[in-house]
DNA sequence: TGATACTTGACTATTTTAGTCGGGTTTATA
DNA sequence: TATAAACCCGACTAAAATAGTCAAGTATCA
């Protein structure tokens, strides 16, 4: 049970982004050079957020991204919605009323993964992006 | 981030035995039937169990496995720890100085993920195979 | 008119997962 | 005592997912 780079460098590049919560877009080259992530790993992540508006994209010499909202209403749950890194812990379909290994019942542990997975889902409800500067304010990187 | 079959399949064998709590050992071709799962990685994941002392075996003809505990005190963590179902949210190694990309410093997230991996090991240090099998007593297979 | 930076799709090496396979050893019971 | 049921153990592998790289653009500012 692990989380992926893609979700966690999302919401990495995402809090550096916040930090320079500036007029000035921030291009994915800083971020890159700051946070060490690979820059065209960087432009797969940011293409998909900002299809979901969570950045917004400046184009041309100067340009960057900026936040598309307020720190305080992007959630992690956001983030992670927009780079398909999904909490998945049951093996079935999960509406389907078939059950694990296509047998016609729901195996004797599906509930309690079901449980897993809204535990950890509140977990990312919470967590907003301001939170996580705020958290950050005193460091320095 | 998901749950691999190894674990899963480890907690539904084991409320499988659990249930079935009697004098006589199960079988693992049993369990195999009654889950669906395959015998030879049923094999695999008991190895594992019978190590940490979770389940003792019975060798020979109308033999099988046994709880070695109480289901009271098998908790899930002891399950997942067993058959090296780890929950891994860093990237950095734990316990070094250093973060992520070997960097001489932990990452703006790093207490984030942290944070999160004790959100999910409450769950797993709060269940006991005893409520799972509580949990699941009306129901029939 | 460069240089900078975003845009997009395709491709790939590596790692992990979810098993399979094959050959044991032990023991109850007919 | 033979035999079959069941555990024991190591090695191997196909498929999927991950974590990127690479290449070829396009837009805009200075
Ligand atoms: S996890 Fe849903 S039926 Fe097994
Ligand atoms: S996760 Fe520990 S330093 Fe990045």
């Amino acid at each position: 049970m692990k989380l992926t780079s893609k979700g966690r460098y999302a919401v990495m590049a995402l809090v550096d982004l916040a930090r320079f919560n500036s007029i000035n877009p921030v291009s994915l080259r800083d971020i890159s050079l700051r946070q060490g992530i690979s820059l065209d790993y960087l432009e797969q992540i940011f293409f998909k957020l900002r299809k979901k508006e969570i950045v917004q994209s400046v184009r041309g010499n100067q340009g960057g991204y900026v936040l598309n909202k307020k720190a305080k209403e992007i959630k992690l749950t956001n983030i992670f919605d927009a780079v398909d890194e999904k909490v998945k812990t049951v093996q079935c379909k999960k509406d389907s009323k078939k059950g694990c290994n296509g047998k016609s019942t729901k195996c004797l542990t599906h509930n309690l993964w079901d449980e897993l997975e809204n535990h950890i889902n509140d977990f990312f409800e919470k967590k907003s992006l301001e939170d996580l500067v705020k958290e950050n304010t005193e460091r320095r990187i």
